[in-house]
DNA sequence: CCACCTCTGGACCAATCGGTCCAATGCTGT
DNA sequence: ACAGCATTGGACCGATTGGTCCAGAGGTGG
């Protein structure tokens, strides 16, 4: 009764079957969003049964949607923390950030968008879903904000940096997809007021 | 046999279904989406029943959402044409785009999302919307580098500052559909860089 | 007054949607 | 070997999807 979160959080080879559906829905869900990717495909690409679907997240698709946005979310996380603790200032920080993220752009397609907000923007009836990604959109500016301070920014500007990186990374990467072009996203740094 | 883009192209008082159609789906692919917006919905909230689509939309549907991008894309080029026109510098014209937009998005509800990019990223098949919203984009972006050189710019650094505007507008929006507060837009002309 | 056209209204359709349900199939510890 | 459980495979469902079709309403010019 301590740790119920995965089943039963096996060690050593985590057999697939959520974590497959859980990326594929990811990954259809950047490129279709959420309601233009059906079941039927969605359960094609991750090679599993409707039965396994509804046993694994009990609310279905929905369930899916976000545990699929938490996992990527993380992904980006973890992109972040590798891109700014080696750094030595804020700036180049950013710029490893904005590296990391055209490769990734590049290696998939060119085209996907942003898992997050294709996950979440599906009208304002889906309040959970707004909220969910609002949630995991302020962890990425508070973690942004948090390796600003550690670099040496004061407070109120590092937040302030963290806040216009992340607009500038959402509007690059938008027309990175329209023309199918990373160099946009590895010069968005280059953005950056000067003073970090 | 020389002029037959609008039917009759009635000039006093165009009784608009065509366009009540435009609007309504303009208006529900910014909060839904593209493929999160039936037809029965959109018929409801136009007011017209499903013959007048497919009169004026032959290709129903997609027609109807090129049509509606294209819609959405001149209002937001008058936008741009309203504001940098009386501008004294660029920087002043920018302000006020971002004044203008950040009240829009008040008017909508604080929730909807770009219509052209709402309409267009439904995956990489539909490369016709792909294309067209590309071109779309493109022209924002054309037409404020052509206001950039006019207020002083030189070319190269007008293209520039226009591209960077745009992701600006583009990932600010979002961040202020996330937090449902326009501040985020009014503020985004304080990052462009100092020397326009 | 009628022929002609645009436009409307809605019945109807096959396909697909997300979701439910349950029998069979493992794998587990005892 | 067996009980108990998590997991799978898929048949099946009603609702909704986008799309087709056509009868007739409405207006206009001859």
């Amino acid at each position: 009764m301590t740790d119920v979160t995965t089943p039963p959080a096996n060690p050593d080879s985590p057999p697939p079957t959520r974590e497959r559906l859980i990326r594929a829905a990811a990954a259809l869900f950047r490129n279709k969003g959420y309601s233009g990717t059906g079941l039927a495909e969605l359960l094609a690409e991750a090679g599993a049964p409707k039965g396994s679907l509804y046993h694994h997240f009990p609310n279905g698709k929905s369930d899916l949607a976000l545990a699929a946005a938490d996992w990527a979310s993380a992904q980006m996380l973890l992109l972040i923390e590798a891109s700014f603790t080696p750094a030595p200032t804020f700036r180049e920080g950013a710029k490893t950030v904005c590296y990391k993220l055209a490769k990734l752009f590049d290696q998939q397609g060119k085209w996907s968008g942003c898992p997050v907000s294709a996950t979440l923007f599906e009208g304002p009836e889906n309040e959970a879903f707004h909220q969910h990604a609002a949630h995991l959109f302020e962890g990425w500016i508070a973690e942004t904000a948090r390796h600003a301070r550690r670099l040496g920014l004061p407070a109120a500007e590092a937040r302030a940096a963290a806040e216009n990186f992340y607009i500038l990374l959402q509007g690059g990467w938008q027309l990175a997809r329209v023309r199918r072009e990373s160099d946009v996203i590895r010069g968005l740094y280059l953005q950056l007021q000067k003073n970090d």
